[in-house]
DNA sequence: ATGTCAAATCGTTAATTGACGATATGGAGG
DNA sequence: CCTCCATATCGTCAATTAACGATTTGACAT
């Protein structure tokens, strides 16, 4: 529980993108195409994210078949990974990325892990008002 | 306050060097030529460090004469910032490399920052019981 | 004003990191 | 055994970062 460990946690929550992460797993449990495609990011990318997150003792995974779903290791080894988890609970909540991660979070549960992987790790595209003229 | 100031003062703290100095700074406020003798870095990389740590509202400064004095910045505008010292003031207390630190701190709290800038930004060498065989 | 000296800033370099596309892994179903 | 498909891993590239030495800044003393 030294340096080493601080150091792997504040890491991964340190980055933006694995912040969004953590706060799109705090509605509950997700799927890694649901992930994918509330983040519109390579499939590489968000894999290697959640790899990292993993490793730090923040968030576990559990296997259904052929999908890999992560959510928030509350009660992680790592006191480090269990205090941020608690803080981050209460932090960025007015943030517009958050907010809107928020929103395709809602989309993609919506929708289930089944439809996003036949939709190719993509939600489908949201209406957005056009400013008549 | 949003993932802007978050990612800033997480990244500052992230790095295990910076950590290292604001566990030096628990003890209380410190010169900057001591915190430079203290991790034996160069003195321009320390002051980096100082800036950073600054600008995520972690840390604030003084001057007394041609000496900078740094301290934590309790009370800092950013909620990041002061949750984070509060969550650190209970870390790495065990860490070897931290306790270390902490024995140099207090050297460099005895001889003062006037005696310290004379001898170049160093503290006296300690001496090591040598394994005699 | 000039010199001194602690600290800040600049410029460079090597190491780390985040993104991507391509390939490998490993369950589930045929 | 072979295929399919979600996920993991690999290889590459551009961007960031931590370290250093060199130079600049700015407060103080003469």
């Amino acid at each position: 529980m030294g340096l080493r460990d601080y150091e792997s946690v504040m890491k991964a929550t340190a980055d933006p993108t694995r912040g969004r992460i953590l706060k799109i797993l705090e509605g509950g449990e997700m799927c890694v195409c649901q992930v994918i495609a509330i983040l519109s990011l390579g499939q590489s990318t968000v894999s290697k994210h959640l790899f990292l997150l993993r490793a730090a003792g923040l968030i576990k995974d559990r296997r259904d078949r052929k999908w890999v779903h992560y959510s928030l290791d509350r009660g992680s080894d790592s006191p480090y990974a269990g205090r941020m988890l608690r803080n981050i609970r209460g932090w960025l909540n007015d943030d517009p990325v958050i907010a809107k991660d928020r929103e395709r979070t809602a989309m993609a549960r919506a929708i289930g892990p089944i439809a996003i992987c036949e939709r190719n790790m993509t939600l489908p595209v949201r209406r957005r008002p056009s400013a008549k003229r």
